[in-house]
RNA sequence: UGGGGCGUGGCCAAGUGGUAAGGCGCGGGUCUUUGGAUCCCGUAUUCGAAGGUUCGAAUCCUUCCGCCCCAGCCA
């Protein structure tokens, strides 16, 4: 494997799967051998939810020196697209994964075919001929036992007679179906004879019109494990119940070492959804711009979102796995953005809310640069050079006429810092005819360049600011109100932002700013948008977008949409 | 009232008979050329509940309670 090396972060956590895979290799159960697959169906793109899937799978195996396959679980051609295949190779090779090998069960379509013949041959499947109502009608309740289908003792050769022409296209849609002949009283619903090939005349994105019947799932997947030699198969909680049907499959059919489906805990995410049904919805119906809208909670949409794999790869790994279902935090996904791009991404000043400065003592006319750091958090960034002149923005915030007890920025008569740059004293408040604050007037300490005053004194606040001549004005539109509204179960902000510029996502920014649907944000203090306006960054900072880092609330939008339904 | 799972602080999560890790969040402090960054401190006498076994139980036994999944020719 050649996913990159997180061991700095300390000891990986030893979840229950990996107990059990330890315990196994130890054993040598498989000799050994360690494979495990990552096996999506190719309907949509993958979400959040799908990364933690990913990070268990290739993580193990990479840890244990183990193999992981991609496999496209691709049996039901009405709801799979090429698109898909495409959309989902691309994101786990953007989360930082690689595999050793890459399937798609279609692959496997004449294998399968031929296991079903034997199942037969066994006496273990059968063709049933009753209507699918019908079918439902005979498997009775989870209370009461089935009755067994009237065509459930066909012979053997009738069976096969049949199954053939049901391959050959004989009969239409939903004439027939092959069950596996368990038990119709079984109190798991499962092994009420479940259905193993429908009749689906639907062109598949692989195998084109080759095939009209199509294998389920809980038939093809433990084949599909059991032909790539998987060891540890691992999946969601709600195929709990399908594990015997899983194991049926292979004892009658897999000779040898079978592979063992252990089930976890699916990834729940607080203020958005996460059901593929959902989000196709959401995407269809355009609520959103696409699968990869930055409001979505799929890989893509936080990718543009200006999430970072290594930042996805770290939540994953701190979330744990484990069978209990939950729900986690945003805050937790955010945390783990937060303190990536803490790191990495370099800073620019920005105001929100501009309020005219004029240092009166500062010659007309004359630019100088001053340098800025760009990254407090890593030197390596190095420094830029940001124009100052006599006239300047601060943020509107950072200014109080009468200043509360525990404010420490500008007032009048108070000295403070201009980042990087000198240290302003205000001298005069500028007022409209509404007797609203239009201009400061201020002086600096030609002394103090750089931020530092030779004499020692100190302020006690610093901040950002830009060349009113020469700040570019950025209109930011970020989302929408239906996404914005506040936690019903009480929770923060409905959107907030770092300070923080990730180059990468400034086509983000273009993209909020051409969607029609993107309206403004919220804004709880100047590091966060409260409604529609602008900031300016100064002018020959490299360009990028601000990271915003609360999720939107897809859960609320989803709720709205379903109330008008 | 069938079967399969799960219940440890606001959210995750270790723990597997020896006296409740860790993370997120939150609160307080500190520091800082803006903090929501850094650093520090605090945050479950208790493990769904009640009994029982034991010198000793989140861990074993019994009963009860709660939540999730299963009746697709979806995955």
């Amino acid at each position: 494997m050649s996913e990159p090396d997180e061991s700095a972060k300390g000891p990986a956590p030893v979840d229950f799967i990996r107990q059990i895979v330890d315990g196994d290799l130890a054993a040598q159960k498989h000799g050994g051998r360690l494979a495990t697959r990552f096996p999506p169906e190719p309907n949509g793109y993958l979400h959040i939810g799908h990364a933690k899937s990913i990070c268990l799978n290739f993580g193990v195996a990479r840890e244990r020196g183990g193999v992981c396959h991609l496999r496209f679980d691709d049996t039901n051609p009405t709801k799979e697209d090429i698109e898909y295949v495409e959309a989902i190779e691309k994101d786990v090779r953007w989360l930082g994964f690689t595999w050793d090998a890459m399937f798609y069960a279609s692959d496997y379509f004449e294998k399968l075919y031929a296991c079903a013949v034997t199942l037969i041959e066994k006496g273990k499947a059968y063709v049933d001929s009753l209507s699918a109502e019908e079918i439902r009608a005979y498997r009775g309740t989870l209370t009461e036992p089935g009755t067994n289908s009237p065509y459930r003792d066909r012979s053997i050769d009738e069976n096969l007679d049949l199954f053939a022409r049901m391959r050959a296209g004989e009969f239409p849609d939903g004439a027939h179906v092959l069950r596996a002949k368990i038990d119709m009283a079984s109190p798991n619903m499962n092994l009420r004879d479940p259905a193993l090939y429908r009749i689906r005349r639907a062109t598949h994105h692989r195998t084109g019109d080759a095939w009209c019947i199509y294998p389920m799932y809980d038939y093809a997947h433990p084949l599909s494990d059991a032909f790539e030699r998987i060891t540890h198969s691992l999946c969601t909680l709600e195929f709990e119940a399908h594990r015997p049907l899983y194991d049926w499959c292979l004892e009658h059919l897999v000779a040898g070492e079978r592979p063992q489906q252990i089930e976890f805990a699916r990834l729940n995410l607080n203020y958005t959804v996460m059901s593929k049904r959902k989000l196709l919805q959401l995407v269809q119906q355009r609520y959103v711009s696409g699968w990869d809208d930055p409001r979505m909670p799929t890989i893509s949409g936080l990718r543009r979102r200006g999430y970072t794999p290594e930042s996805i790869r770290d939540f994953c790994a701190r979330i744990g796995v484990a069978k209990k279902e939950n729900v986690i935090d945003v805050a937790q996904l955010e945390h783990s953005i937060r303190e990536d791009l803490n790191k990495r991404a370099p800073r620019v000043m920005a105001v929100l809310h501009p309020l005219k400065v004029v240092l009166t003592n500062y010659p007309e006319g004359e630019v100088e640069y001053v340098d800025v750091i760009n990254n407090p958090e890593d030197a390596s960034a190095g420094t830029r050079k940001v124009p100052f002149s006599r006239v300047l923005y601060i943020e509107q915030d950072d200014f109080r006429e009468v200043p509360p007890k525990k404010f420490f920025r500008l007032s009048p008569g108070k000295e403070v810092r201009l980042r990087c740059a000198y240290f302003i004293t205000c001298t005069e408040v500028v007022k409209n005819d509404a007797g609203e604050i239009v201009e400061l007037r201020c002086t600096y300490d030609p002394a103090t360049r750089g931020g530092d005053a030779p004499d020692g004194r100190r302020v006690k606040a610093t901040m950002h600011w830009v060349s009113a001549a020469h700040a570019l004005p950025v209109e930011v539109r970020l989302y929408d109100r239906l996404f914005s509204v506040e936690d019903p179960e009480g929770g923060g902000p409905g959107a907030n932002f770092l300070d923080v510029l990730n180059p990468q996502s400034l086509d983000v920014l273009k993209g909020a700013l051409a969607e029609p649907s993107l309206a403004e944000a919220k804004v709880l203090d100047r590091f966060q948008f409260e409604r529609l306006g602008y900031f300016c960054v100064d002018a020959d900072s490299t360009p990028g977008a601000l990271v915003f880092n609360r999720t939107v609330s897809l859960r609320d939008t989803w709720a709205k949409i379903e109330q008008r339904a």
